[in-house]
DNA sequence: ATTCTTGCAAAGCGTTTGCATTGTT
DNA sequence: AACAATGCAAACGCTTTGCAAGAAT
């Protein structure tokens, strides 16, 4: 474990973020640290921002990550995903949670709707973690899926002992590199392809597993 | 109001994810759609998916929209956002609800966490709304902030009186290009400034209040 | 005939990272 | 002296958009 180090940058983000009784975006908190130093870049305030929610020393709050999800059902219902794989799953709760705040609690706001979702381990993975702590397991259910162009990528990749660029990938598979791309995005979060260095993809474990 | 189309793309792509138990995301339909109709490009999925949810034929899934926030306070909490301004604020709920679910409610996931999330219009949006339906009214409460960059932006902005392009613009206020089209996106989320064409910029109603 | 939709490629946008330099410990 | 952190610019990855061609009404 890195030791962290008090620099002037982080102390002044740390104050900021501390005065504001929201919750600023990073740019917001950006915008405003760069009023005490101008200097300051933004990439210098993600970077502290992740530091310091993965030393506990602030909270991160990110739902649903980042990707939007679409849903046949259009009646509201809430959610439950899986911290691990990410996959959404509907649930149904029994009594109607309170869908409205009693008026002293919801700090002037005109409520419209209301969003429980609870976050666990899917099945799938549940048992892999559970089994081996494996935090890098593949996680079978949720990683069937795999495209004809996936297939292609990973049998490149299983060629060839170093990690490859995406160029290699491309002439290796014979598909275009702006698909490769793409693809090896896919294969990342299923967890079959890792990269050890920026820009260099290989095979995982888990990877070849699946091609097999 | 468009009339929509049926078109085969369209009908596969609500096949499909009528056929989904899980909320796929935007990429993973995409896959199993391209099984159906390879020649399908990415951004048809996009584009339909929009236009479906919009005209409330499926529904997007979107918590908190795609920005991380971060948050001083590490002891888990729950929030309230306003769906106008995306500004969001701390609650407390006075009977803890309910943090874990019956096993017959799980759907067989381990809970790890529970999220409670109300929406509804800010103090501030709330008063804008309410009194004009205005959809396009300026959050006075929530828009205050102006950096000084933006400021120029903005001047250079209320100057011209054609939507101006981003290099234009960072001429007008002597700034970066590459800085330039990061205020323009904060100035955009505030309403005071509005693409009327892709990469043309101008400035709104409540931009040129905002800079009175 | 009109206008909505598509596929493609390119751009947009928030975020992350490589790298040489600076600053803390 | 050792190495964590910074600023900068470039790259990432997902999403959106302009455009010309095609399809639905």
């Amino acid at each position: 474990m890195k030791k962290l180090r008090m620099t002037h940058q982080r102390e002044i983000i740390l104050q900021e973020l501390k005065k504001m009784s929201r919750h600023p975006s990073a740019d917001e908190l950006y915008e405003r640290v760069k009023k005490k130093l101008p200097r300051i870049s933004l990439a210098t305030v993600y970077r502290n921002l992740e530091i310091l929610s993965a030393a506990g020393m602030i909270r991160k709050i990110e739902i649903s990550g980042r990707l939007k999800r679409f849903d046949w059902e259009t009646e509201p219902h809430n959610h439950i995903s899986c911290i691990r794989c990410h996959r959404v799953d509907n649930i149904e709760l029994k009594r109607r949670l309170t869908r409205t705040l009693k008026p002293a609690d919801n700090r002037g706001y005109k409520i419209s709707g209301c969003r429980i979702e609870f976050t666990g381990y899917c099945p799938a993975c549940r048992v892999t973690v559970t089994k081996k702590g494996g935090k890098k397991m593949g996680c079978k259910k949720c990683n069937t899926g795999l495209s004809d162009k996936q297939t292609l990528v990973l049998k490149a990749l299983a060629k060839s002992k170093d990690p490859s660029g995406s160029k290699d990938i491309a002439a290796a598979s014979g598909l275009e590199p702006k698909q490769v791309s793409c693809q090896i995005t896919a294969l990342k979060k299923k967890g079959f392809v890792s990269s050890p260095v920026r820009c260099k993809y290989e095979i995982t474990q888990e990877g070849k597993k699946a091609l097999s």
